[in-house]
DNA sequence: GGACTCATGTAAGCTGTTACATGATTTC
DNA sequence: GAAATCATGTAACAGCTTACATGAGTCC
């Protein structure tokens, strides 16, 4: 699922503009994906010429003229076929987390302030997800989905809690490992 | 952080070849980051040019050539110099949240195979953490980065579990709304 | 007056994947 | 005999980000 399908699907639930789209991008899909301007609006040009949305120009009078996008009929079949073909894959890219492996490397205060930085940042995603979970207009699934990233911050967060004494106290030492001993 | 950057890291612990190090990528980071061959071996060799590694050939008797890969001293502080500056980002992509925010759209049985995957890759990679989880060679970042993993997959297993029954009872209800009620 | 929000787009370029190409050895 | 593992690489392309370019309105 490209950022193509995703700007149709954002489509299929409200019409909109590209920087409306975004705005979703940033909240409601943050947790799971992202998408930058450059590539939302080729998209919705694209989607257009396909014939999948279709646009009529807002003209406004306290802000900048609008073109606002909806789904066809078309679209909307094309996005059902999209989403019953795509596969539940994940993958997470966590520069954090290189960094933790490689924590032998770094000095002490760095590894200290990294993890305050991720744990506010950690803290701040909960907050919202937390903020946004009981809108009473939310299907089942959008509030899975809100669930499920305040399930990961929550242990995320508790994990760090759990570790962060124990992984300072002793850095810098050595692994412990006996000559010849074969990294598993 | 490229893949460049962490064929060089890979090499900070241990010299290795390119498929080596492909498997580091499938093993230890695997829950935060990927690499195909496609990237590693252009990596390998453009390290190799800016002095960062050195190059070695085993001749195999009993498999193919292989080039051997260590970092230079040089390579050594130009990672440690990468890894300072680098910022603890993180992001997730996943289609399965996508699927799941889209629940509506998608027929229920489709709906309970998607959980029932989803549930069983989770546990495989909970599986494969744990295993690795206890080896006396790892530094405490990497412990560190192996439970994060662990701690994950048992959040969003539990989250799954107790999500499920009323996910798939609530499915194709519409949300309920009142008329004229604004989406939050 | 400054910062933020609303609003649309392009172009260059980075990064990485997929698919292709090849072939020996080892394990079941 | 089949499948998996070991081993290296290229080329085409997808896909997205960043930076640039522009400008009005609104809130503090």
């Amino acid at each position: 699922m490209n950022v193509k399908a995703l700007c149709l699907g954002a489509l299929c639930l409200k019409d909109g503009t590209g920087y409306d789209i975004k705005k979703l991008f940033k909240e409601a899909f943050s947790y799971f994906h992202s998408a930058s301007y450059g590539s939302i609006y080729p998209a919705l040009t694209q989607l257009e010429q396909e014939g999948l949305i279709a646009m009529r120009v807002e003209a406004g009078e306290r802000h900048p003229d609008r073109k606002v996008y909806s789904v066809t009929a078309a679209g909307r079949e094309a996005f059902v076929e999209e989403l019953v073909a795509t596969e539940p894959t994940e993958r997470l890219r966590s520069e954090f987390l290189v960094l933790m492996f490689f924590a032998h490397l770094l000095p002490n205060a760095r590894l200290a302030a990294l993890l305050d930085q991720v744990e506010s940042e950690y803290r701040l995603t909960r907050e919202v997800l937390e903020s946004i979970y009981d809108c009473p207009t939310h299907t089942a699934g959008v509030r899975f989905t809100i669930g499920m990233g305040i399930a990961a911050m929550r242990a995320q967060l508790d994990y760090i809690a759990a570790q962060r004494e124990s992984l300072l106290a002793h850095h810098a030492e050595p692994p412990a490992r006996m000559p010849g001993e074969e990294p598993c």
